[in-house]
RNA sequence: GGAGGGGUACCAAAGCGGUCAAAUGGGGCGGGCUGUAAACCCGUUGACUUCGGUCUUCGAAGGUUCGAAUCCUUCCCCCUCCA
């Protein structure tokens, strides 16, 4: 029998924008979504003080969900962040302290309120925590209440644990148990929050199937899984971690104009991928834009994705800077600041350098200058025993250091 | 439990008594080209240095030797095959 209703706009533009992955049903699902609002729910990775843009997509399928109507939840887990998810793990995952897991879920909350902001109560995140739940759990019932619909026949052919075994790694039974624990959490939302719909990454759809069908066992309600693609840059690495560190999202882990800078560097390859993925600009809008100057586009994408996270003031700031640094070979006035003591200032470049950009070796700074990779406003330092001259501060009150093409600093004293 | 193979720098992988701070490839960094892209080319890639050198690294700890990543002993870990 076939039903011709049309597909749901909700997902018809999450798999236009490259969202979508597999579904568990999407008829059903579709038809659920066109009917009522619905609660939809991802987990969260609370075991570092931020997210870096590799759950950005997941940030975003949340954002549009609410845009289509539908109420996100969030869970941030705090139950089974002391777990930890065996999937894609080579090994057991550090335990965290208590303490920690609550100072990350607070940072990470503050994420979630930039993107998911709205003026419409019924559609605001709801923030849930599964420790609240979890911690609760009596062993006994819940082995008789849950754990009777998992057989380990079938747990042990799940790609998580599957891998661990055939590589002989060790898999602790606490991991072993993540499975149930994430079947669960979807279990209880759907209980209290009656959250239908399970979104994550591809990796988790294991994890998912689970609690859909647990749910079904134990209720029989019907309730939905959606996973999205990994994205894998043009490049071939994964997205969100550079060899420079993480692309964080919290502002006092990643500058906005660093944050900027990210995306302005983005592979020409997958720059539409990434307008239609991590902005709002419509489909038609990006569609329209295909044969524009590729710089362009780049700009308009580090824009809108700053714009997004940290604000239009400061997405503006970071292309003026940009531009200033870029285009115009500016003296840097814009530049982030750093204060240096006159007694550094009055060694040498090597010392200066090592104190603005901590984690250079001084080894290295001397490779860097044999290569001519420093300068001072603008011009080519090729002595080590270089001092900056007092005299350079007078005019302006600040130096500009640049170390390589990319990285400038504006030195005061 | 038995037999064998192995643990080397960010990763992969050579070296198997001195010439080894350790070949080669990948990655990173810097330079060139350009478009703050990709591709390509060149250089570089333990730390400190008064540029003469100095110090610390080859699973861990000991030992042999003028000298050890290389040989010996013990220990830890990984892999393959058999039971």
């Amino acid at each position: 029998m076939y039903d011709y209703r049309p597909m749901n706009n909700f997902l018809k533009e999450f798999k236009g924008r490259g969202y979508y992955y597999q579904c568990t049903n999407e008829l059903e699902l579709s038809n659920l979504l066109n009917k009522e609002s619905t609660n939809a729910y991802i987990g969260f990775d609370s075991t570092a003080p931020s997210l870096h843009v590799g759950s950005l997509l997941q940030i975003m399928c949340l954002r549009l969900l609410q845009k289509h109507g539908h109420r996100p939840i969030v869970l941030l887990g705090g139950g089974t962040t002391r777990i930890g998810d065996p999937s894609g793990k080579e090994e057991t995952r550090k335990i965290l302290s208590e303490k920690q897991i609550e100072s990350n879920i607070n940072n990470i909350k503050k994420i979630f309120k930039i993107f998911l902001k709205t003026n419409n109560p019924k559609l605001k995140p709801l923030f849930v925590n599964n420790y609240k739940w979890l911690s609760k759990l009596n062993y006994i019932n819940f082995l008789r209440d849950i754990g009777r619909h998992f057989t380990i026949n079938k747990m042990l052919t799940f790609d998580s644990v599957k891998l661990r075994l055939e590589r002989e790694q060790s898999l602790s039974y606490m991991e072993f148990n993540y499975m149930i624990l994430q079947a669960y959490d979807f279990f209880e939302l759907n209980k209290s929050k009656k959250c239908s719909l399970q979104i994550g990454g591809s990796d988790q759809w294991g994890n998912i199937v689970n609690g859909v069908e647990l749910i079904k066992r134990e209720t029989g309600n019907h309730v939905y899984g959606l996973t999205t693609p990994l994205i894998t840059l043009a490049s071939g690495a994964k997205m969100g971690k550079t060899e420079k560190g993480a692309i964080w999202l919290n502002k006092n882990m990643l500058s906005p104009y660093d944050y900027w800078q990210f995306w302005r560097n983005t592979d020409d390859r997958d720059v539409l991928k990434f307008l239609k993925m991590f902005t709002d600009l419509s489909l038609d809008k990006i569609n329209n834009l295909k044969d524009k100057n590729i710089n362009e586009l780049k700009i308009l994408l580090a824009n809108s994705t700053t714009e997004m996270l940290h604000g239009k003031k400061e997405a503006e700031n970071s292309a003026k800077l940009a531009q200033n640094t870029f285009k115009e070979n500016s003296t840097g006035e814009n530049l982030p600041g750093i204060k240096v003591k006159n007694d550094i200032l009055s060694k040498n470049i090597i010392e200066l350098i090592s104190f603005v950009s901590k984690d250079i070796s001084k080894s290295e700074i001397r490779r860097l200058i044999k290569s001519n990779a420093i300068k001072i406003d603008n011009k080519n330092i090729q002595d080590e025993k270089y001092i900056v001259d007092p005299i350079l501060f007078s005019d302006k009150g600040f130096v500009k250091l640049s170390i390589g093409k990319k990285k400038h600093f504006k030195i005061t004293v």
